[in-house]
DNA sequence: ACAACAATGCAACACTGTTGCAAAATTTAT
DNA sequence: ATAAATTTTGCAACAGTGTTGCATTGTTGT
């Protein structure tokens, strides 16, 4: 486990530190998407919060992780899948939202259908956010 | 003009009051979505932070407006078409972000298809965020 | 015009996110 | 293995965002 995290920070060519590898790892256990005041909990005193928001940064510039669009006013992280990480990044994400538990899933896997959009408008990136009843709360 | 605005707010059993007006206003005026801090920008000083706040919690809570996901951390309402505020809102948006201007347009009429999920996820609403150049920036 | 009610402004507060700089840790080269 | 170079961290300070309680003001219905 331990092993798959040095890989991954050594890949990005980013230095072995401990708040990384801690950081990473709570990516890795979750099965939703984190915010920055989730891993602020976890991580209890052990960092400074300054070092979480510039760890995330440097995350989400590596390609690492990615930010998830959410109707509230919370910014959540969801790691990437191998595609996104082995620089081929496609722009389509769909996201889960559960109303009952709050959890963020990424559906990497479902596909998003491309819309017709007005005259003169050009898509670059696609985000769908599904929000309703994830199948732990059904 | 001045009369459309009474009407909506008549019509939503909220008093009529300076604020509320200008901030209406500033809605119908704008051909894209406002953040709070446009809202302030366009004010001035006229009104309190709190005032605008709470005006726009109101508007929400009646259905005149909503939010808008991002994917930045920033807080975006649109108008609702007549459709949303008459009651018979309908749960699916589509957004566009213009990632040269910043605009962010409220695609009323583009249809959100239908996505496929795992097995036990239930969809009740589904925001697509589409991102890239408006009409106006290409 | 008056009473009942709702909305506003003010102060204070908690949370979120950023920046600069010195200290500590990690990496690279010797 | 050790020292120099570089990167990362922690601290302090700050700006922005959003919320709450309460007294005052404005709006509504009679």
């Amino acid at each position: 486990m331990n092993e798959r995290i040095v890989d991954l920070l050594k890949k990005n060519h980013l230095s072995i530190t401990e708040s990384r590898k801690k950081i990473l790892s709570h990516f890795l256990d979750a099965n939703g998407a984190l915010a920055h005041a989730d891993i602020e909990h976890k991580s209890g005193t052990e960092f400074d919060r300054v070092t979480i928001y510039r760890t995330l940064q440097t995350f989400v510039e590596k390609g690492m992780i990615h930010t998830i669009p959410t109707t509230d006013n919370s910014v959540r992280y969801a790691l990437c899948k191998d595609e996104c990480s082995a620089g081929h990044h496609h722009d389509d994400h769909v996201h889960f939202m559960c109303d009952e538990c709050g959890t963020t899933y990424c559906l990497d896997h479902v596909i998003v259908p491309q819309v017709a959009l007005p005259e003169g408008f050009k898509a670059i990136r696609n985000d769908l956010v599904v929000s309703g009843i994830c199948n732990k709360c059904s």
